[in-house]
DNA sequence: GCTCGAACTTGAACATGTTCAAGTTAATAA
DNA sequence: TTATTAACTTGAACATGTTCAAGTTCGAGC
């Protein structure tokens, strides 16, 4: 028995190993009928009562086959959750191009999110929880799935960016990164929430969006100089430290 | 194969079922010397890499013995959650009593939170991400661990009832769980934070709780009365909703 | 002291994610 | 055409959390 802390078989070995594109044609339609097959069975089952044997089944290849092209379960749903941000960045495309209030830019984005991820909305409890895991490839802070956080954050900086609000630039800097946040709050939120139509959710969209430009407005007011200051200070400190 | 949604053999149904508590001292003897074993080896090894079977070895029953007394590996974490809050619990007693500035009792509270649980630094990773899962039993937005919760917030709510700070009611209603959350959000960075000495996190916890007092005393102004109220009687209804 | 049954204990069996040594395929070089 | 070899595929084997039918213990009631 070790002692030194990891277990004598560490199952997350594969997790952290870069596994090399297809090289043939082969190669590559098997990645595909793969990641097909995982992506309709977690929507159909979610993720914990999706097996591996089942995804290789549907997609006609041998239990180990996956893992030729996917280090682990969790990197499958890495690419699920890729799927759905394309879904979501082509679903506000004409909002972003046509509307410039931010309020309106900020509620139609994070409304498109919950809208976009509806279908998901029973499997998503477990997949959050995987995400949230620090040492998982999912978790955002962490390293594999780092590019595709850094392209929600830039999609909100897009929101700010396009928008006619005039925003102090200290803010501005800050801003998108607080936004995805504030985004995966409502998640959360939405993960929970069982009202017909997730009502409930699309109202605190509705309001928080509305409070936080409100909010942006007034970090200018004299008062609340100090405070804007050592909260964006603060905040510098920590995405740096993290970097 | 089912297509329900549901894996046919669902692995959770034991995680809702409440179980007993020991009639015989036989009884109350094993399920103190299984509760111990994993405690002990949850510090020592983490989450994962502790085994059923060693909890079972270590503590001098077969396998299958702990489901006797905890429906799942998850409940086990319940109790070692509930261990590290009975310890933070009495390490901030005095403070409590003796302490009445409010910015103080905070900065003090949340201090010793992550100063209680900094031995098991190693292992708050795992837990935190089963914490999360919403289908866990430890949510504490669940079922099973909100007593466990309510416990936390009950005792925020002494760090500002003690304090000698005058809180407007409204504000005062919606703190202590306010803190709670906010202590989350501190775990989860401290968590991520690898300064020597977990200097970074203690940091960060002396900026924000002088910030949160500073914020409390400002709600006050005209100017940001909407905003306040707009705020609370938000939260107040998804606090509402939840129940 | 004896019996009965609830409380407790056991460990084989199961489903699952992951590994890996061995096998197969097919594109390129000769 | 044939040989070479990297890419790809396979499925048995492993470790693990959980279940459960079958066994054991021991105190209450006679």
């Amino acid at each position: 028995m070790a002692i030194d802390g990891q277990s004598p078989t560490r199952t997350r070995a594969g997790a952290r190993q870069l596994i090399a594109p297809p090289k043939t044609k082969r190669g590559e339609s098997s990645r595909a009928v793969i990641l097909q097959a995982a992506l309709d069975l977690f929507q159909e089952r979610g993720y914990e009562a999706t097996t591996m044997r089942a995804i290789a089944d549907r997609a006609g290849v041998s239990l180990g086959g996956s893992y030729h092209y996917f280090p682990s379960k969790e990197h499958l749903v890495l690419e699920f959750y890729r799927h759905t941000h394309e879904l979501h960045a082509q679903a506000i495309k004409p909002l972003l191009s046509r509307e410039r209030d931010l309020a309106a830019r900020l509620r139609g984005t994070v409304r498109a999110v919950v809208i976009t991820c509806e279908p998901f909305h029973a499997v998503a409890g477990s997949i959050f929880s995987t995400v949230a895991n620090p040492s998982s490839p999912l978790n955002p802070f962490g390293g594999t799935a780092r590019p595709l956080r850094d392209e929600v954050v830039a999609l909100y900086a897009e929101v700010v960016r396009g928008s006619d609000a005039r925003i102090p630039s200290d803010i501005a800097e800050m801003l998108p990164l607080t936004l995805w946040l504030y985004q995966m709050g409502i998640l959360y939120f939405w993960i929970f929430d069982r009202s017909p139509g997730r009502l409930r959710t699309l109202e605190v969209i509705d309001e928080t969006t509305d409070l936080i430009v409100r909010l942006v407005s007034l970090a200018n007011l004299p008062v609340l100089r100090g405070s804007r200051k050592r909260v964006l200070s603060l905040m510098k400190a920590i995405v740096e430290g993290q970097a």
